[in-house]
DNA sequence: ATTGCTGCAAAAAATTTGCACGAAA
DNA sequence: TTTCGTGCAAATTTTTTGCAGCAAT
């Protein structure tokens, strides 16, 4: 029998395009509505639902990653940094990346707990505001 | 003229009670719904709006702090703790809180960039997982 | 010619709000 | 009795899903 299931192939499309190229060239991670603006601007009648399933496959992909900071819309941004944090201003609220870390969070936590992995947000004004 | 608009003042209804001691007695941070099914032990029928808007005037009041971490709906807790950062288990998913706050945060940021606060979670297993 | 991809609208999930009635003061 | 608080349902907001037609292969 034959069990060649085609792997799925991707097409490229004029939104998909749009839509890796607006995240690409960002700079710093974007909510999906910042996203459907900048590659809206390329095509026409881009919806946000394409905006949400291109962003879904390209995070499986790795292409990119996901952005959480406490009580914010998820935002995204190109995958192959390496581990860092975020840091959003109180003026303008843009989040940008700070390529340097604490070390020393192994041992905040009480007996009993284990930390396996640590999520830190720094906040205050950015160098634009 | 007499400007004397009353202060408007607080009823206290079993429902406002019953969510108070729920936050109170639960010793670590609640999501909404967490709160409703608590509270709701003690009051049927009670419902989510009541406890979104009883929260929010707790929280107005001061009375209870809103804890948000990264991904997650938010959750209330007692204010007075002082400073304090949260830890979230990987297994139960249950937040706890961690009362201890690594230090040299200020001059992680880039050049230009001022840091006012932070915020630190924690991941990993908790003392019952 | 296939069949993935898109736009649009409807569905979900979490939170907020409008309204008429019940209850605290 | 006055008017705040509550329950319920409808409205919002963000993200997901269903579907018919378009387009990439």
């Amino acid at each position: 029998m034959n069990n060649n299931h085609a792997p799925k192939v991707e097409r490229s499309t004029r939104q998909r395009a749009a839509i890796r190229e607006a995240i690409e060239q960002a700079g710093r991670p974007l909510l999906a509505q910042e996203v459907l603006e900048l590659a809206g601007l390329h095509v026409p009648r881009l919806g946000i639902a394409t905006v949400y399933r291109n962003i879904k496959v390209m995070v499986e992909e790795g292409a990119i990653k996901q952005v959480l900071l406490p009580g914010e819309n998820p935002r995204f941004e190109l995958a192959g940094h390496d581990h860092h944090h975020h840091f959003q201003c109180n003026a303008c609220q843009k989040v940008f990346d700070i390529h340097s870390c604490p070390s020393d969070l192994g041992n905040l936590a009480p007996k009993g707990f284990k930390v396996e992995s640590h999520d830190l947000t720094l906040y205050g004004r950015c160098k634009d505001c």
